[in-house]
DNA sequence: TGTACATCAGTGAACGCGCGTTCACTGATGTAC
DNA sequence: TGTACATCAGTGAACGCGCGTTCACTGATGTAC
């Protein structure tokens, strides 16, 4: 049965939304389209009124959850802090899309690449806005550097099955970025 | 037919082998059993007369390429200039494991779970290793952080569509593991 | 060393299953009057 | 405002396909004598 304009723009976003939880949880694979529908309350026939095909849904969800992820901007410790925690770790559902989906973007169509190079480059500029205090040069390598540091972290931390080294990868990481951010802002 | 007992340990090992070229350059859900048979010489029949199911082959495979990397050791700022290079980046199927495959372990069975904590451990010490001027601390910390932000970066770098953004991540990761390093170790 | 035969690594057809996708249908929406 | 009807979002059965896995078979290996 047909439902008001309103109502359909609002399926269309929580599918969206349901597809951007499930696809961090499970990765792109692991989700079928009548998995997917049945979570955001609908059924899988659907689906293809709102997209062309699963491949169309992933390039969307990306763009989707990286415009949501845009926040913070505040106070770059206290974002490194919370990016490095255990409770980032275990919460891959609801934590960065960049740090769930990036390594399976490899495999995916080029709107998706498209969209998770424009997720990376608003993150750096993002990052680079919180260490003011720097020159260029100095603001870009930060940015770049401790961000690329904070994903490749967060990756091992969840890959790896000892809770101990999980925690020392995040812990060691976040004090390796300090002392990074400290010497660069003294000099 | 039948083969000798030494040719029966070489497809085996020729498995294992194209199977970390095939896993690390497509992921493990897009290389199918038949295909990889078929990229050693072989027909998929044959498949479980050396492993117990596609689960089992990951986890060897795992095992089996995580102990061929481990080599290196010498000297770390060349060991760290060509993990963050675009010859790197743009071969996955014969580069670092862990950047290739870490971010997937997630999704799979506990017996790969555990090979890729293993693989991590002998990685952190080796790094470790190359640092023998720092303190204990300051060892694990630098190890650890600058392989979390080699594997990022070469994660990053792989995910995007733009070549110079691409290469600047690398660079700039680089660039940020090195002053890292330089500081730690004059202090 | 040569022969006879049990073993078993590899073959390829066949299986059941879940996937992405299609489509005839339903019934609420929203427009024309 | 009320009615008549065309539209079309959502339903659910059905499809074709490729996957992981099984199995009866083949013929070279390697052992027993």
């Amino acid at each position: 049965m047909k439902v008001s304009r309103e109502q359909m723009a609002e399926n269309r976003r929580r599918i969206l939304d349901v597809a951007g939880r499930l696809f961090r949880d499970k990765g792109f694979d692991a989700v079928s389209v009548a998995e997917l529908m049945n979570a955001a309350g609908l059924t899988h026939g659907g689906f293809y009124g709102h997209f062309s095909s699963k491949d169309d849904l992933i390039a969307h969800t990306l763009a989707h959850v990286l415009a949501a992820d845009e926040g913070g901007g505040g106070d770059l410790r206290a974002y490194v802090d919370s990016y490095l925690s255990p409770r980032h770790r275990d919460n891959a559902a609801g934590g960065c899309p960049t740090a769930g989906l990036a390594a399976a973007i490899r495999h995916q169509n080029p709107a998706a690449r498209s969209a998770m190079t424009e997720g990376l480059r608003s993150q750096i500029d993002r990052i680079g806005k919180a260490l003011p205090e720097l020159d260029a040069a100095d603001r870009r390598r930060v940015a770049i550097g401790s961000f690329a540091a904070m994903v490749g972290a967060v990756i091992l931390a969840r890959a790896i099955d000892d809770p101990a080294l999980s925690d020392e990868v995040l812990e060691q990481t976040r004090s390796w970025i300090d002392t990074g951010i400290s010497q660069v802002s003294a000099s």
